[in-house]
DNA sequence: AATGAATGAGAATTCATTCAT
DNA sequence: AATGAATGAATTCTCATTCAT
């Protein structure tokens, strides 16, 4: 199967500054028009409308339509990892629970500030072009955690690590981007996090 | 917004036999196309040629294309229903673990016959029209759970039923899911079934 | 090397009148636009617009612009060979010269006809879809004459038959076309008739 | 018809080496695109990029894309001008079979250099922009020949020297040309440079 | 002079939907 | 009721050309 390259970079040189720029405004005006119209919305003329460029200008950062989901996924992608990486990884003690809740909360943070933009990637994106990339970006998150829970093995009850890993990321993810796309009654921000920090924690340690 | 009325035949008028074998042929066609050649395949015309109708004829049964994905997604939704409201209603007395893995596995039994199906009204039915089906069966699905909390309640810990109802719902769909779509190494049939029957019962019992 | 399939028939049924008049419509169109304003004006749309239909319709009966000229080539290549293999195995005696003539006055009736079309289908055929197809059809018609000369060859100088047809042939047409595209100062019909007559009969005979 | 001027350069003012030497690296990009990639690739981007100028830079030196390939037209058609004229001028006294092979031999020098560019000034060259320069081109060449069948007339036919001049120039040519396109099975170098020798003594002789 | 980012008109193609038969 | 030809708005993408730096 033969994969399109999605970027253009220019031929050679450290992208100038203007072309950086470009860039960077075109992903906000996908946003912008994701937030406010939703994915059938995102033509390649809205976005370019949006940000105030010209569809050729579009086309000369982005090889075709779905490189520009694409940048946003990888960028939104990249952010949740660092995120999970720094407190997994993070020095300072804690006990499960308190970092349970941090990760739980980091998590509440990132789809609170772009709600629409998480569930087109959650939702769309797994439709699009390169499924390998969400399927990527999973199994580095599942491996995050799996690499978490291997450290701290001696205070879980014993388990696959493999699926355990892949379950409370899964059951985290979904139930928070639920959460915000569908507003359930009798939930509410603080009940939410409560909840899936205690399933965390109850799911993982005896 | 004003929401399109979607079949063409009045609700209640009882529906010739012709139409009903109409309706369904068409339908399975769809489920075909869908699991052949994927979302962006469902074409009207691509269905209806599936199915061995004309386009018009699609027409006469289905006021838009829309429509048909919908009235897919209620037999779908309908069927899953049926099987948590038969398994959390049984008589038979079952602890609360069988009684768990009885509904993990149900699921798994489902998600497994038609994984492209689902997938498609997971992922693809949740940006397709009318999002509220999708809430609306979500909603329903999380009434049955908590229906059933509010019952077990005395065996459960203390908690909100409301949000515990909707966090062990999704969780569990998701992951599921997740696990058909993805997957992911170190995970078989038989452990994704057995961790999600232990999360369902360490996140709600004591 | 795939190719695509180029024109789109209805299903099975041998093609309804109405279908057969609008692709008619289509192709009479496309000649009209290529007659009045040359290759480049001969966009989908505006075929479209001429021929009175929409670009739907249009695509309906033609899978891409391509097809469009590749049936136009068709039939004027059909053409061109019957009014050959016509001439040629005509049982009606006639000499060498005659014969020559014959074929020279039938092919300048077919340029003279619709030159911009021949314009078309020799310059722009050559580098459009399937080069092929002009190259088996010259080698149809150069194989036509080396047949004929095969018979005739009594008659004839000692030569490469395959050669001499070849060069006969390419000479005939494309002095032919120049003569139409070109309009050269000091030659008219009858001249370049005559000449061309006379060419065929000296390069071949004793 | 208002024809845009093609160079930008002042026609006669001396032109700066540098200038020479651009204008020279962006036609051979012109060729070797050309060559490799076809007509459609002749985009002036790529032919910037392959001659690594700017695009910016090309334009500096050509009014627009057709003056590219004007440029190309002309120094192709002086080589085969020049030959033409050295050939026929040619103080040495030949035979006039020696003389017709001399051409012919000539002619196909010239194309079996860079056949892809022959064929793409022959066959695209022709539909583009300045359709007079072609034409202005063959008259010249007729021209030459005609001159040529002028002086000889004594031991030629008799005949219309305009026309036997085009039709003899026309049909060397476009053999040639086809040889190389279509590379007719049974006709190989030798054969075709003998026949069209042969074609055009018995032609123009008695 | 050179650069190359930006422009935007215009081209091909698709597909949901209608409606005359 | 069924048919399927026709519609045309909408979408993606290209590329010749300009112009600020």
């Amino acid at each position: 199967m033969t994969r399109r390259s999605t970027l253009r970079t220019a031929r050679n040189q450290p992208q100038q500054p203007r072309s950086r720029a470009t860039v960077s405004v075109i992903l906000e005006a996908a946003i912008r028009v994701l937030e406010q119209d939703g994915w059938d919305a995102l033509t390649t003329s809205r976005v370019a409308e949006v940000a105030g460029v010209s569809v050729g200008t579009l086309y000369q950062y982005f090889a075709h339509r779905e490189a520009i989901v694409e940048a946003l996924q990888n960028r939104e992608l990249e952010r949740a990892s660092e995120m999970l990486e720094r407190l997994l990884k993070s020095p300072e003690p804690k006990s499960d629970r308190e970092l349970a809740r941090a990760v739980v909360e980091a998590l509440f943070g990132l789809y609170k500030a772009a709600p629409a933009l998480h569930r087109v990637l959650a939702v769309d994106g797994l439709r699009l072009a390169p499924p390998e990339t969400v399927v990527a970006f999973d199994a580095r998150s599942v491996g995050l955690v799996k690499a978490f829970l291997t450290v701290a093995s001696a205070r879980l009850r014993p388990m696959s690590l493999e699926a355990a890993a892949f379950v409370i990321y899964q059951s985290v993810r979904a139930s928070m981007l639920a959460y915000f796309l569908e507003s359930p009654a009798g939930v509410n921000d603080d009940v939410i996090v409560d909840e899936l920090t205690e399933l965390t924690v109850r799911y993982l340690t005896t």
